[in-house]
DNA sequence: ACAAAAACCGAGCGCTCGCTCCATTTTTTA
DNA sequence: TAAAAAATGGAGCGAGCGCTCGGTTTTTGT
């Protein structure tokens, strides 16, 4: 199924394959990032080493806490899934909250970069799409990444805990103040910015959170998109 | 602010307060009912007891839980809060993972006699505002218990695990198929019957999962549900 | 080729965990 | 009021936890 987009297409990533092409943070790049944004942590000098450990250590963190949760997950299974000994693993981590931490850092880097790029669109409405597909195209490139953030934030130290949860409050807020603008703009007409802009972001979490609620019905990610921004339309009352 | 229903008035508990006075499971009646059901695993003979402890228990697993999640509260961390001495605690319990199973039974059943509820209605449109209503309003009464039900659900076996994606599952499509009748008695038209009840669901979870939200927005219970009808109704392209 | 630097290794430390067990206290029963 | 039943108390068990540290191997630089 394809996407009948009624907006500008000039942007780049209009589709999720071209936004795969031009995404930063992918395979051996994600990880080159991970390891300078948080030397302070690592003991390893060598980018190549430490990212291919940080490679392994993540593929495996996601791996044993998606099933029992990040605080089952003993470093013993970790050096286990990993083959790399505990002693290897302390070499890239102070301690097992790093882990977390890391990952808090990534996603909240990838989403202030789209939240970024939302806010310079001028376009309400183009700017939402821009919003839905950046952020929904994100989560589905770094799934375990968003996945882990969400169910785990509670093993983080109560200032991430926070760092967290604003990620959250700041993407609905970019979206309820374009909604804003729009309204101003007299080009919606809806209820309340504030519950649409949070029903756009909860629908775009569930992707992440449920993957196997939408496998289940059959729903491909670009057709997901697509009902997601017919229902935004219908929520701002346009009749296209 | 009022809730204005366009709708027929006569089942119980259309606002919050109705509702509440004849909900069965609340206080000394909620511990009742869950010793009851719970008599296998539980030691203790007399109700009144099992009642009293467990009240203790749920209530000190709720508060401590929530803050590092059930797997960082340790049983000495419970006696503690309760004052109850390890031998009480395992005279309610069998093991740790009986509070979570506990957890599960209940919002299973709440949950169940809500969609039986919801299905024996006639009225296509009645019938999503009423498991619209009556889902959050059994959440916000049981909120502790929906909560950590739905983020430590990976402390359940398998089985229970299965059996906890099913409540989400049964409710979805016990919306879904009323609005599939209404689509085909050609009242209703929108894009995925499926994607509107997911929807809804999710929007009825946010309530229970991020209760703050709402409360930075000052956005109470019954205009939550009323924003949420109102949003239903557009998608469903109903005029009014 | 060889010294220095970097990376790897895993037994072991102190600790807390879930859970047990049975002596003791409290309540019920007759 | 005394025997029986129910409930409580908490020290202790084996296991597994996060993390350390000094010895060893591998890589790097000249």
């Amino acid at each position: 199924m394809g996407f009948s987009s009624t907006s500008n297409e000039s942007y780049p990533g209009n589709t999720f394959e071209e936004f795969r092409k031009t995404f930063p943070y992918q395979n051996t790049q994600l990880f080159n990032t991970l390891f300078n944004r948080n030397q302070a942590l690592i003991k390893l000098k060598k980018a190549s080493v430490a990212a291919a450990n940080l490679e392994k250590i993540f593929a495996a963190t996601f791996k044993l806490s998606s099933k029992y949760g990040f605080h089952d997950m003993s470093l013993r299974h970790l050096s286990r899934e990993t083959n790399i000994s505990m002693g290897g693993l302390y070499s890239c981590l102070n301690k097992k909250e790093d882990i977390a931490t890391m990952v808090l850092d990534m996603v909240e880097l990838v989403t202030t970069e789209n939240n970024a790029f939302v806010v310079n669109q001028n376009d309400e409405l183009l700017s939402i799409e821009i919003a839905i597909k950046y952020h929904l195209y994100t989560s589905a490139l770094l799934q375990p990444w968003f996945f882990f953030l969400y169910f785990e934030t509670r093993s983080l130290s109560n200032e991430n805990q926070l760092r967290s949860k604003e990620i959250e409050m700041q993407t609905i807020l970019t979206i309820q103040e374009k909604i804003q603008q729009g309204v101003e703009n007299q080009r919606f007409d809806l209820i309340s910015p504030y519950f649409v802009a949070n029903t756009i972001v909860i629908t775009l979490q569930d992707w992440y959170l449920k993957p196997w609620k939408n496998k289940e019905n059959n729903i491909g990610l670009e057709e997901y998109c697509h009902y997601l921004f017919i229902m935004v339309k219908k929520l701002l009352k346009l009749t296209d």
